[in-house]
Parts: structure tokens; sequence; C-alpha cells
DNA sequence: AATGAATGAGCTTTCATTCAT
DNA sequence: CATGAATGAAAGCTCATTCAT
């Protein structure tokens, strides 16, 4: 437990300057208690009260709760977007605009899933409050359109270009696989994680299930 | 304006004793802010001051905040869920089992994107707050179950048998036509409504992505 | 049960207009509610619906909450206090400067009992409220000294006189008869009502020793 | 005035974690009040007011106006019931189990008499409570019992044994006995506290009253 | 006469934030 | 840095009272 969360955790400290141990605490507790109850119903009195520290020690690190979760949600979008293509194997992959769009593709959703997975509060808050502020929605949009959302098109190009998947839009192929790929991953860990998974299969079949619902025969 | 709302009211009305005026008043109210801020974020005198009435009405007809949300998301889910089979068409589809997969998941999702697009701000209500209320989650859960569900696992199956559709496990079908429906619209509606849209086509391309991608070959 | 309210509200009826149906609904439900929970924390709300009418209705018949109160208690305490010495035994004895004093003590005492045994619920209201409404003091104590008091006062002097009993002054006398009478009726009905009591013998014993604690000796 | 009030609330405060000052105005006003009006009747932001703090400071310190209501009166059932055979006379006498049951009994009237007289208003506050707070009642049966009553039944009942008082039932005599002691000082302090009283020869008449009501002869 | 929807003031309680220690 | 008492605005909710029907 302790950990997954120092695990957890570290996502959130790269790059950022150092955290004390107190401020650590309230970030730990204020994750696990957004992710619960959402952040309007989070009180500041019991983030403090399960992080171990008195009302006032957040509002000297976060000067107000908003801070505190956009502290949250921030590296949160960051460290779930800007990899999709970023792994070794994907940006070797992408300069050798390869054949190999299925192998590309499984990348990415396994490296997606293996996210999620150990940073399940972290990303369900993302998408729970993403919905009530327009700020940390244009956030997203920015770092999507910048590092993926680009990439993502001249790579659909060239493949349409070669033959190699159908003739669609270019933006509805996108929509078609990220939507494959975000719902394997909801409907796994959000909508019915106490269901028996076998993750490598489903992770196969979605994949299969794209390269067919996009060729060209 | 007002004919769209009372369009959109339509759907709480049917079934239920009579609203009073006020009663309406309120609902359209607590729908628009509820939809803009969230459940949690909205407060009831802001309801009742949008709506035109005093503070003490919106709690004489609901009890609670709670059951004013619940009166609004109850019905919103069963009317979400409850017809993806029950149309005319679908129920005699349905009763022939039919070659005719592609025209049912056609009709399913025409007919689910016009209900969104004629009731968005009750579905954005369903959807934010699913998250948050876990006796909603399953009162969806069992709606869905009784009526989506399971009929749906017939048809697929049949399908299956017939060599119509590839051999996964029933539900990873289900998910990914589910994913892919949810993901049209939610992409349509919630995450980017201000592009410039051709709904039939995006609809014919998500129907195709989903035959090709449970073709057998 | 019925009966039993039929005749606890009798006391109420006499001597004022005739009340409606409705009306005796909203006292007697007025009376059960005041005796358990007291005046302030009794709604009117919860009265109608007890009473099975319209809130309204409630305010039809007395303008304002305090006034239904006032209805209520302002009788008790005429019935309550009045009749002390007004039965036709005691008025007998009084008139006659009797001897016996312990009989009418006896009588008094056997008279309260008997009114507060049949008049519990409204005896309470009247107890419970008098300690916060200045009205309904100043009421009680202008009835209480015009019919008990004085009278009372004569008696005592009376049988001073006659070496009867003890030269205590005359207020301390009355309300060491009072104090005695009083307690055995609160401590019966209201503190331990749930003991097992021999009424008769109690009464009895309450009388005998005043008796013996007023005597010259 | 705040001489008295400090003396008042130091009743309060033996033996409990040390109060802030502004918990002692807020304790100082919810007394004043409560004893005025009654607890369901007073308002806390009208006890904040008048104790010149924050409402949310009173919440601060009492999670609920009954905790408020419960801090109060507690230590007044306490402080009120157990020292009546605590005082160092009284449990002298009762260890020597004395002839002396008129000076134990003058002991106990004065004892109480005083304790009343500096505590009124929180001595009014429980018995105008008690009647609608059960889980007061219980609280106060339990201390009394078994602190007063047990010990009081053996006396009463040695005394009856030496033939120095009358044969009743030894609740009987409980009764008489603090009936005749409690009338005396709701008299005096509560029912008629305007007029001329001459403390001292009360007392002692009250205590030759019950004296000679309990004689055997 | 009776209703019950509507009111708005006022209730208890919560909460993000401040600041003296 | 850390504390936690104090704040006061605002929250959800209750309630006596009014009034059109």
């Amino acid at each position: 437990m302790k950990n997954d969360f120092n695990q957890l955790l570290q996502i959130l400290e790269e790059g950022e300057p150092k955290k004390t141990p107190k401020q650590a605490q309230i970030l730990k507790a204020a994750v696990e208690i957004f992710a619960e109850k959402g952040y309007a119903s989070s009180s500041t009195s019991e983030i403090a009260e399960k992080a171990g520290v008195a009302e006032g020690t957040i509002f000297r690190h976060y000067k107000t709760k908003k801070e505190l979760l956009v502290s949250i949600v921030t590296p949160v979008m960051v460290k779930f977007t800007l990899p999709v293509f970023a792994s070794h194997f994907a940006e070797q992959v992408f300069e050798q605009r390869p054949e190999n769009f299925k192998e590309l593709l499984y990348k990415i959703i396994e490296n997606r899933f293996e996210f999620v997975k150990e940073n399940l509060p972290l990303v369900r808050i993302m998408l729970q409050e993403m919905a009530f502020h327009q700020d940390l929605q244009e956030q997203l949009k920015q770092v999507f359109i910048e590092h993926v959302y680009t990439r993502f098109e001249h790579l659909i190009e060239y493949y349409k270009q070669e033959g190699k998947i159908i003739e669609y839009p270019t933006p509805t192929v996108i929509r078609m696989v990220m939507t494959s790929l975000i719902g394997l991953i909801v409907t796994r860990f959000i909508v019915a994680p106490q269901l028996d998974w076998d993750d490598e299969k489903e992770m196969e079949r979605t994949v299969q299930f794209i390269m067919h619902g996009l060729s060209t025969k």
C-alpha cells in the first residue's frame, strides 16, 4: 500500500520542486478523497484530518482548494497524454514510418493501460473534474493537440496514403481509435472493475477490432 | 429555447403525476444549473432564483436536494437505456433474427444519437453524477442489465453461431459495440461539439467500423 | 382510546362555542404533540397531518400557533385550579368552617388526583409551557389568587385561631400543603408513573403527613 | 454580575478540559438564553451574538446545539444530585447512624438551597429541559439512584427500625421528604421569588414540618 | 369552511480561508 | 514552517403564516 502510493505520488513529483513530507501527506489524502467523493463534495478539513496535518497547513502549501486540485490534475494530464507516442518503442516506430501500425497500437494501449492501472485515483479525478472546470479542459486540449493529435494525424495520413487503412477523414479515424482505447480502459477500470478480466487478451482483441475496423477491405 | 425546453421536459413528465407550473420551472432551472456546474456545486438558492420561486418551494416538492437530482436522473436513465431495442424497427428486427445486424446497429445509433441531441443537458447530468452517487449506479446497472444486456447477448450469440461475426466472448463484443456508439456520441456532443460535424456520415462510418471490426474475415 | 379522548376533550369544550369536528381533531392532535415534544418543538404541519386536516385549516380556527396553545392551556388552568374548593363537599365544608380540615384535605387531593389522571397530557402541557410563557404565568396567578389562595387563607387562619394547626405564617402553611399535594401528583404521574402505585393509600398517607406536619402537637 | 457568573461557571469547569475564553463566553450566553426562553426557542445565532463570537465558533466547540445543551445540563445534574449526602457533615452523620435525623435534614436543605441560589439559571435549564429530553432523564435517574436513593433508603430504614419515624413504605417517606425540600426551593426561587422571604426561618419550618409529618406519635 | 401551494425569514450546520501564536 | 481557533458567508432545510381556489 505504502509502496503503491509512493509510486503513485512519484508521478506528481517529477520535475517539480521537492515536496515536504507534510505536503506529500496532503496530496495523498486529497487524491484519495477527491477520487472518492469528487472535488466539490470534499472538504479541506477532511483532507487535513486524513493527512494528519492542521487545516492551516494545507493553505500554507496551496493558496486555495482549487490550487490543490490543479496541482493534482495538471501533472496527471501531462503524464497521461504526453507519453502516448513517447515510449522508446513508439518513437522508434514512428520515426521509421513502419508497416507496423498494429504493433504501435498495441504498444500504446498496453502502455496507457498500465498507467491507468497504477494511477487509477488520479485518472478518476482527472476524468471527473474535467467536466466542471473549463480551465482544466483548455489545459488538456492544449497538451493533447500539441503532443498527440498532430503526430497521430501525420501517422494516419501516412497509412492512408499507403492504402493500409480505409479512407475516412483523419479526425474520424483518430476518434475511432481513441474511443476504442479509452472505452477499453474505462470499462476495465471504472465501469466494471469487479468482473474477471483477461487483460492481455482484451487488449489484443481491441487492437484486432480496430485493425479490422479500419482495414481497406 | 422555450420550445426546446418544453420538449426536453416532456421526457421528465410522462407517466408521472402532473407537475405544477412552479415545479416545472424548478426542474428546468435545476437541469440547467446541474448540467453546467455539477450537482455538488449548485445551490438550491441559485436554482430557486433561476426558477423564479422561493427557496422553500423547492423543498415543498422535493424533500431534499438529492431527491431533486434523482427525480431528474432516474427518468433520463430509463429513457436513455430502455428504448435501445424498443424501437418498432428494432423489435421487428430482433424478433426475426435478421441477417440485418448492420441495419439494427444503424437504427440504434441513430436513435440514441437523436435522443442525446434533444436531451443533452439531461444526459450530461446523468453521466457526470453517475460517478459520485452509488445509488444511481445501481439503478442504471439494473435497468441496463434487464432491458439491454440480455437481449443484446442473445442477439450477439445468434450472429456468432451463424458465423456472421467473430468469435470473441459476448461481453467483449458488447463492449466494443457500445464503446464505439458512446464514443461517437460523447465526442460529438461533449468533447468537441464545436467542430463541424457531418452527423449522417459519421454514423454510417461508425457502423461500418464496427461491422468490419467484428467481421470474421 | 377514542372514549378517553372524547372525555379529555370535554373539558376544553364546556362553556366555549361549539367546536366543529375538524377543530376537535386539531385540538386532539395538538394536545398529543405538544405534550410529547413541547410547544416550541412541535410544528403546525405535524399537527395538521396528525389531525388529518390541511395546514391552512389550523389557521382558520386559530390565528396563530400561540393562540392554539393558549386555547388549550387556559381552560386546563381554570379547570385544574378553580374546583379546588368547588366540590359540593368542599363548599359545604368550607361554609361550615368545619372541624374537619383533614377531610377537606382528602377531598381536595382525591379530586385533583382524579383530574390529573384523566387529563395528563393537558396538565403536562400546562406545567411545561408555564416556564416559557409569561402571559400564561400571569393568567394562572390571577385565577389562583382569586379562586384558591384567598379562600385557603381564610380557612388556614380560622384553623390557626382554633389552635388546630401550628402557628406558621399562612403562606408557609399553604406552601407546605400545596407542595405535598403537587409533589404526590407529579411523582405519581410524571416522575415515576411506571412504579406500582397504591393510589388510595398514598393519598391517605399524604394527608396524614400534612396533618401531622401541621399539628400543634 | 461578572463575579456571579464566573462563580456560576466554575461548576461547569471543574474536572473538564480547560475552556478557551470564547468557549466560556459561549457557555455563559447559552445558559442565560436557554434559561430565559428554553432550549428549543433559543437560536444559536442569538447565543453567538450575546457571546460576542461568530456563529461558526459555537460549532467548533460543540458539534451540535444539543451537545451544547448537554454540556451544560450534565454537570449541573451531577453537582445538584451528587452532594446531597456528600457534605462533610452528612457523611459523618450518615456513618454514625445518628439520632440526628433532623440535623441531617437541615444540612441537606441548607446545602441544596445554597446551591440553587448560586446556580439558578443552570437549575432552571435542568428542570425545564428534563421534560423534553429522554436522554437527560435517563442520566439523572442513574445519578440519582446510584448516589442518593440507595443511601437515603438505608437511612430511612434505620430510623424506622429505631422507631424514630413512622412505618410508611420507604419510597413514600423519601417522596415526602424530597417533595417538601424541592417544593420549598421551587417556590422560593421559581414560583414566587419576588416575595419577601426569610430563608432561614422557612428552612427551619420545613424541617420541622417534615419531622412532625413523619413522627410516630 | 377547507384546502394546500407558495412564501421568505430564520434555522442549524458546514466550510474555505485567515492569522496570532 | 506548522498550528488550530476563529471567522462569516453560504449551504440545505424548516416553519408559521397567507391566500387564491
